[in-house]
DNA sequence: GGTCTTTAGAGAGCAGTGCTCTCGCTTGTA
DNA sequence: TACAAGCGAGAGCACTGCTCTCTAAAGACC
């Protein structure tokens, strides 16, 4: 019964935006507002449970997307796929995204379980970086520096993956942070490699959502191309 | 009188949240709601004006980040002033921030002079790439490149800028776009050049809307030393 | 000064919203 | 058969955006 008022109110969210409106749900039920909140506590606990319910769709997509590259080796075709699997998912359920990756509700707090349901998707990236790092292909000691012109003092640290001339220095603070990320998320990759990790993981995102919330209007038009390219960026800033 | 109604409002979205109630503004103000539609034909046409002032807003103050530099050829000082005035303002306005970049209302479509005032915070970067560009500073051709692994075949195009590993091959359609793009911002940036600026452009709102958004919540916890070590990064990707 | 027109705001009202309450009806169980 | 639990209906409250009509003030013109 809450699963197919849940998919009412997605198809409601999908058509009608944002504004979910929980006498519109009820009225498409044959039903009467009231006795929806038998089912949910309120308006905010719909939407939560449909935050959920997305966090979830995106991140079987995403993992679906990984698994489906038999070659567990091929790093950067696994990240290509899980990029293409948020951007297409994105595309296909625009409003649950918005829900996802825009702005919060006003009072709104993420329930705990949300967390849990919103780290699939890093997860999957994470465990690429890891598969790399394990494998001895990321963030090896081999890379030679590039000669490239740098304006100020050199902020590269020694001995770090693809994009060597990039500055990878952190400061203890965010050090900690994203060591204590890594334990949780990717053990054993060092923070730097994590660092780069993430970097990939918010523009992802960034692109994702400039485009669907419209940011590209009149500059970018070929948008799956441009998205293509810059997550072969990306790729080539982890070293995959 | 308007700009008295846009700053209760103003008020009161960053108490409230995104939610801005007409009547409660008119309360505010001493008035009925139906007098508020002498000045604001409706709800939409008030939050429209509150983003084309946010714009605005944003863009004098990135603007005044850069042009406090005074010595134009800090060319990184420039980019990580702007940036940080960036993430400064959508620290202090956040629901207006929410109001930019967050996700779109349902069916508002953003009117053409909004896109003008959009363009005010790109247009600062591409003022400093075609500043670097027309010294000579970026996208020479004196570039090595690196010999860092790659996975697959390379895709970088040669004699292009700072992080020279990375791929910054454009299909025919992106490279139209950003021609097209860089013809109206960065007149004589080329297209490569033209994308990697973009990527820091979108980076950078992609890491301010995940801080403020509660993405980086539980993961991030020193916000202002992560933003300003991507930021780094982010120069270093152009070359600044 | 006396009209006359424009303008600002008040007030009522409509349709819609989230949410709460009470009251019946149905169904499963002891 | 009696009881209890759950389900939905209906009315109602306070709120919203928005439209309409009406009144009072202010300015322009002769």
């Amino acid at each position: 019964m809450t699963s197919e008022i849940k998919a009412v109110a997605r198809q409601h969210l999908s058509t009608e935006g944002a504004n979910l409106s929980l006498r519109a749900v009820a009225r498409d039920m044959g039903m009467v507002s009231s006795a929806l909140y038998r089912y949910f506590a309120s308006r905010d606990d719909l939407l939560t449970a449909l935050i959920l319910d997305g966090y979830n769709a995106l991140g079987e997509t995403v993992e679906a997307a990984d698994a489906a590259i038999t070659d567990r080796s091929q790093l950067r075709t696994r990240w290509l796929s899980a990029a293409r699997a948020v951007r297409g998912w994105a595309l296909a359920n625009p409003a649950e995204y918005a829900l996802l990756y825009g702005s919060p509700v006003p009072g709104y707090a993420a329930p705990p379980d949300t967390v849990a349901a919103a780290a699939r998707t890093p997860a999957v990236l994470a465990a690429i970086l890891s598969d790399g790092f394990a494998a001895g292909v990321l963030a090896g000691p081999t890379m030679g520096e590039t000669h490239a012109r740098r304006s100020a003092a050199d902020h590269t640290a020694p001995g770090l993956p693809g994009a060597s001339a990039l500055s990878t220095r952190l400061t203890p603070d965010v050090r900690a942070d994203l060591t204590r990320a890594a334990n949780g998320i990717a053990p054993g990759v060092p923070p730097e490699l994590l660092m780069l990790g993430m970097t990939t993981w918010v523009h992802m995102f960034g692109v994702v959502s400039f485009e669907l919330f419209g940011q590209f209007n009149n500059v970018i038009d070929a948008r799956a191309e441009y998205f293509d390219q810059q997550m072969e960026l990306m790729a080539d800033l982890i070293g995959l």
